[in-house]
DNA sequence: TTTTTATGTAAGAAAACCTCACATATACTT
DNA sequence: AAGTATATGTGAGGTTTTCTTACATAAAAA
């Protein structure tokens, strides 16, 4: 069992998620919907999150405090996990012109400081050993 | 926050701990009943478990293999974490003084091998930085 | 043989979680 | 300014998971 296995095992509930990241559950399931994140199902449809999950969640939270989208955040997400996989360059050239259209607004706010409440970046980091 | 409170940290449900350690409900309940394991509870009593807490199941499972009862795994368990705590001279001599005792049926036993399913040691070891 | 140990199973209740729907504040667009 | 989109709150009704308690039982110990 390898880092990236260990880091995508389902094993938490989404309480023990709404503690960790300190959402609520509707935005954990909007960002979901939203397909920022996939978490796995239990046998009777419940929810359970990765470490990956969880890490993503912070992240989305860290963003957003900074001003940023949803749609914006998605492809900052996939950024990170596409330069990790192979993905064709076109892809990634589209995905970088959509992205400056979107940080182009960031850079127009300058505002809000990030209120960095718990753990806002790596969970796994912290957890796992890689 | 450093590792022990990480490996400390209420985060599984018993379902995700039935998971990782391939032990039933049943099983598991009945070893915090006798005190092998103490996991915390959400405010609605439900159980929670640390990286800690699988980990002396995952002990006591491959203890059990080797023809352990819970008297002796119980020992076992403190003596380990008992050594890293500071503890008086006598309450470890009497620890081992019983712990011998158990040890012994042991010997006499002789048998079974540790039919390994699929971490039978540390998992916070597998999972946690320290 | 009787007792103890470790586990199975089932019932009934409570907690946690699910989806769906509607409400709403704030931020965009025109 | 008015209308639309985004992100989140809230509540209802239903399902899944977990809880405790109690009784049953095989294997081991006394």
């Amino acid at each position: 069992m390898d880092d990236q296995e260990r880091r995508s095992m389902p094993l938490f509930s989404i309480g023990t998620v709404k503690k960790l990241t300190e959402l609520t559950a509707r935005q954990i399931r909007y960002y979901e919907e939203h397909w920022l994140i996939t978490p796995e199902r239990t046998e009777g449809n419940q929810r359970l999150f990765s470490f990956n999950d969880v890490d993503k969640l912070l992240e989305i939270k860290d963003y957003l405090d900074k001003g940023l989208n949803l749609a914006g955040i998605k492809l900052l997400l996939n950024e990170d996990t596409s330069l990790k996989e192979e993905t064709t360059k076109k892809e990634k050239d589209l995905s970088k012109t959509q992205l400056r259209k979107v940080l182009k607004q960031e850079l127009n706010d300058a505002g809000r400081y990030g209120k960095t409440t718990l753990r806002q970046g790596e969970l796994a980091r912290f957890f796992v050993k890689y």
